[in-house]
DNA sequence: CCAAAAGTGTTGCTACTACACCCATGG
DNA sequence: CCATGGGTGTAGTAGCAACACTTTTGG
């Protein structure tokens, strides 16, 4: 028969799946535990906190105040074990860093960036929720805008294939990408262009509704 | 500043958007609360008892033994109140329930089968619960066999067709249905055939893995 | 003038939509 | 023989994948 009554302490806390890009490459940050594996970002819900307030508390410890997509993703769980550690909830959100150049003081404060096809050694099956955010970070790719939130406020059409390409973890067709993304009616082009080396410049976009994730058909 | 100790009591627990057809109509079921609105069936989650299990164990105390899908949907609270009223976080999952003649024991246990389209007014949004629970169920229509949960063992490409029809919420082309979830090699041709009233018998169809829900491409 | 990334169209194919008639049965 | 739902094919279209060369700049 199962027991219904609390007699254990719950723990209700959230985990935080932030990706990020560099050189192309989709990574998620992780914090160190004491005893060696890895685990993702996070902590404690108050109890008078809304989950995604707590989820966002817990992203702008490791950012900052800079803007970040944040959706929630799944909940997982530990029962109450025998030796009285108690039950512990986790609700699991991912969150996209807006692609600027890395703050040198970010891995510092305790954390680092890992390539999603490269994760450490992790506590709670925490690999098992980063590989989940990423699949359904996938899937958005094809039917949303959800792309948009990785961009600062102007960019190019190379940078945005540039992130398609690193979360879908393959090279994508430079016409057809531009074709698909411009016929979406969510850029619009700039005058300005981006000056950047050796070669032709690259005109510059801004998102039409950058705040919104807009869903197509 | 955030309290992230608890003060008063946190309450987990998970609710069950449990989904039926009856009369080509998709409906869930709802409990009454003892001030007049409804609320999604569901209850506390054990100690030692994991989320699925929680959620599974809610959802036979409606529908008794009989197989179902059940798959974790998204996680909602209330803060804890000046009134003392404690934290809650409730974990919702959704369920399908295998079209069956509907038991006459089900309604008599104290919930009540509602068509989607005509909610009752209901305490904690669990009506907004129920539609999140519609939109992603009429999604995955589109990329999955999730239809197939709801199928007996042998039934009709037609009565197959009825079940997308209510999810999606108007009617389907019965060729193009057909060819669609033949060419997804998940049915196979029984052959025997149902005959029911003064018309040509149909065929009857098995699912190839009745316990696998598959995605396509 | 060379290297490097930006930018641009067409063609074939596949997948979806729309659509109407005959078939088998029970009464 | 009539009513009822079961069963079948085609033609047009829209969207996707494959594919190569010219342009502009900095060095």
């Amino acid at each position: 028969v199962t027991r219904l009554q609390s007699r254990t302490s719950v723990v209700v806390c959230t985990d935080v799946v932030l990706f990020g890009i560099h050189q192309d490459r989709l990574e998620v940050s992780l914090r160190p535990t004491p005893d060696g594996p890895w685990r993702l970002p996070g902590g404690p819900i108050g109890d008078d906190e809304d989950l995604d307030a707590a989820a966002r508390r817990h992203l702008h410890a490791l950012i900052g105040e800079r803007r970040a997509y944040l959706e929630q993703l799944c909940t997982f769980g530990r029962r109450a074990g025998e030796d009285g550690a108690g039950r512990m909830i986790s609700i699991a959100y991912f969150a996209l860093a807006p692609l600027e150049e890395r703050a040198e003081e970010d891995e510092s404060q305790g954390w680092r960036w890992f390539g999603v096809e490269a994760l450490p050694e992790t506590t709670c099956d925490h690999d098992a929720v980063v590989n989940t955010a990423h699949r359904r970070l996938a899937a958005k790719l094809g039917y949303s805008t959800i792309a948009l939130q990785f961009m600062p406020e102007r960019f190019t059409l190379s940078a945005l294939q540039g992130v398609y390409e690193a979360i879908l973890g393959g090279p994508v067709d430079k016409r057809n990408f531009r074709k698909r993304v411009l016929a979406l009616d969510c850029l619009e082009p700039l005058d300005e262009l981006a000056r950047s080396g050796n070669h032709r410049p690259a005109r510059l976009y801004r998102a039409k509704r950058p705040d919104r994730v807009e869903f197509l058909t």
